[in-house]
RNA sequence: GCUGACGUAGCUCAACUGGUAGAGCAGCGCACUUGUAAUGCGCAGGCUGGCGGUUCGAGUCCGCCCGUCAGCUCCA
């Protein structure tokens, strides 16, 4: 060994500086030579871009990061470790407790246990939590220790913990590693921070069953959700901002603001129902887009909830996908012995279809495209129902495209045009787009010749090129019938939902056996684009009203305008002023109660109205209101005029 | 569907180990006639989600059902 150390090592440091150490050395030591205080937050290091133990000796020429609290890859690491800390608690308080994995995730970590009879009650978080703290100080190192798998299989043989051994039969020799601190000893690839001291508030946050591998076979396990902090005041912060995402959470403002309500019991589960300034929220979305559609060529139609069972044995959907649908109105049976009747339409393609069937097709006709808001019904698993983001019944700003071929890449990139100016116009600056794809690995289970998908995935990909999105591809997500993009967007609590999308069908045409005549008077095949910049009106809402808390853009809020008028002798020229409003097509009304002002006024601004408009003597004089804006206060008073001039624009739908 | 938690007035929440269901807000009435985020007084509001059980007695304990929430699984 003696030669290595004596091997000097060069280290580059992210600003691009060099040092020089000794072979062997740690990340400890080479934070400690940068400063005490990078040495003290110290919790990994990354080494040629791989996250290590801050102590594993670096023994060739490297680049390096020292990872703190302020990197992801530090968070990362450090709720690896607590996830370890709160095993080592699990140990101590359910002894026979079986350990399976426990990673980091976004905002903290979890570990999925097996406790066999026992069971873990939420209340019993908090004496984990404990006994965390209390082994936190302690202050015990993370060991790392290498082992052979013969070495790794005995042990957990002795443990009798059959889902570490299954981990460990996909590991090979020498990639094999243990962690222990304290008297926990874990199968683990690392890294880990330097000793348990540094998780100084650790916060349990729930526990829920998960099975084993994901798999609803596999037995179920408890699953114990937590998050930790290096400083105490971090955990503050992260529990104040979780108390401010629930005052967004579109279920509490819903009710708060009178947009919709459920009556679960009554009505049933999933079932919203829009009150009147709800409704005229969805209803100007819908005339907002339904308009810029009509300018791109779509064409409104109109059809039934329901459609024969017929249409959907054509169309795939019954009874392939019968679990997911409200069971059918059978009526008899036809001559085939088959049940006759009808289905609540779980989608609206397959009527779609049928219109454009309505006609025979020139390639001169293509692209037709042929809109609806069309409300469908599924029956969702009640576990996943919840607030406007998971509906049993709701509206698809739905519009199917049926093309060339040739034509899939230029139709695309106009709905992705749309999309991005829908999102936009609400202001939802951060959402990912992903692409879906074939699964590589077995393509049997898609219908379409496969040029046809490679054509498809070509076109995707430049259409999203060439409108510059930054999308991500996601291999094995595409629909069976095509490949589609999807806009995903997260609500108040960090989870995302898919809200927009496009999808390419080649399935529908087949089952119908569309056509259309191209130049040679032969008749092809048309390709299906579905697509729907929104999603459902139901999630969209609901995402909408998380993501801007409720203040709506003034020419979507119910209510746009409240006029307060000081006292009873003034309510005519409230009249008044709100008939002008009117005639701008204004959503006005005056708070006539029998109130004082400022109570009027704070019930304007509970009701986020964007504007408040204040008239008494004064006013009524000069023909003047006193404008307050909810956003931004009192602005003054102005001549009605000046403030329908000044303010005009934003009352204006508009997708820009 | 699975695991866990939960369900009390329109809303938000109280009611110690089983012992007469309360408060604030909202609503209604009366007074006040109001100047930029809560005027005062009064009234009413309940099969404690439902069904069954234990008990002298159940909001409270037990079982089943309905539903909500968090997560898992699923998602045309």
């Amino acid at each position: 060994m003696a030669e290595i150390d004596e091997k000097q090592i060069t280290i580059t440091l992210p600003d691009g500086s060099t040092q020089t150490h000794p072979a062997g050395t740690t990340g400890r030591e080479v934070a400690e030579s940068i400063g005490a205080g990078l040495a003290r937050d110290a919790l990994a290091i990354k080494v040629n871009g791989e996250v290590r133990d801050l102590d594993r000796p670096i023994t060739e020429d490297a680049e390096i990061a020292i990872l703190t609290w302020d990197d992801e890859e530090g968070k990362e690491t450090f709720w690896h470790s607590s996830a370890h800390l709160m095993a080592e608690a699990l140990q101590e308080l359910y002894p026979g407790v079986k350990f399976t994995i426990g990673p980091p995730i976004d905002q903290g970590f979890y570990y999925d246990v097996d406790l066999g009879d026992q069971t873990l009650s939420a209340d019993e978080l908090e004496a984990i939590e404990d006994k965390m703290l209390e082994l936190a100080r302690r202050d015990a190192e993370y060991e790392r220790h290498e082992v052979s798998k013969e070495d790794a299989i005995r042990f957990y043989e002795d443990e009798d913990n059959p889902y570490k051994l299954e981990l460990i039969e996909d590991l090979e020799e020498g990639e094999i590693s243990f962690y222990e601190q304290g008297d926990f000893t874990d199968l683990c690839r690392g890294p880990h921070i330097p000793s348990t001291g540094r998780i100084k508030a650790p916060k349990l946050l729930s526990v829920a069953g998960a099975y084993w591998r994901g798999d609803e076979s596999n037995p179920q396990l408890t699953r114990i959700y937590g998050i930790s902090f290096p400083k105490q005041k971090l955990l503050e912060q992260f529990l104040e901002r979780r108390r401010k995402a629930k005052e967004r959470d579109h279920r509490k403002l819903g009710k708060e603001l009178d947009l919709f309500t459920f009556d679960t019991e009554q009505v049933g589960p999933g079932l919203p129902m829009w009150l009147p300034k709800g409704t005229t929220l969805r209803e100007t979305l819908r005339t907002v887009l339904q308009q810029e559609q009509i300018k791109q060529g779509y064409k409104p139609v109109t059809t039934p909830h329901i459609g024969r069972l017929d249409l959907y044995r054509t169309s795939g959907h019954y009874p392939h996908y019968e679990e997911d649908q409200f069971p059918p109105m059978v009526t008899g049976q036809n001559e085939e012995g088959e049940e006759e009747g009808y289905l609540l339409k779980p989608m609206n393609c397959p009527h779609h279809v049928k219109i454009y069937q309505n006609d025979h097709h020139s390639y001169r006709d293509l692209p037709v495209r042929l809109a609806e808001f069309g409300t469908v019904y599924r029956q969702e698993q009640t576990g996943e129902l919840g607030g406007l983001t998971r509906v049993r019944g709701f509206t698809q700003d739905d519009a199917h495209i049926f093309c060339t071929p040739e034509q899939v890449k230029a139709e695309f990139k106009e709905v992705i045009d749309l999309t991005l100016k829908v999102l936009d116009a609400l202001d939802f600056e951060e959402f990912e787009a992903q692409i879906s794809l074939r699964d590589p690995e077995d393509t049997e289970k898609y219908v379409g010749r496969d040029a046809l998908w490679d054509q498809a995935e070509q076109d995707i990909r430049e259409a999203v090129a060439e409108t510059d999105l930054d999308a991500y591809e996601e291999p094995g997500e595409a629909a069976f019938y095509g490949p589609k993009l999807d806009f995903m967007v997260e609500d108040a609590l960090g989870r995302a939902w898919q809200l927009g999308t496009i999808q390419v069908d080649y399935n529908l045409p087949e089952r119908f056996e569309l056509t259309y005549v191209d130049e040679h008077d032969e008749r092809k095949r048309p390709v299906m684009i579905h697509r729907a910049p929104f999603g459902s009106l139901e999630r969209f809402i609901g995402v909408l009203i998380e993501h801007c808390g409720g203040n709506f853009p003034t020419w979507l809020a119910p209510t746009q305008v409240q006029i307060i008028p000081v006292g009873d002798d003034f309510v005519d020229y409230a009249e008044d002023v709100a008939a002008q409003l009117r005639t701008e097509d204004i959503r006005v009304e005056i708070d006539t109660s029998d109130e004082t002002v400022g109570y009027k006024i704070r019930n304007a601004e509970t009701q986020k109205i964007p504007y408040m408009l204040v008239v008494g003597g004064d006013e009524e004089e000069a023909g003047t209101v006193s404008v307050r804006s909810h956003a931004d206060g009192p602005q003054g008073t102005v001549p009605v005029d000046d403030f329908l001039e000044q303010a005009g624009p934003e009352f204006q739908p508009t997708l820009k």
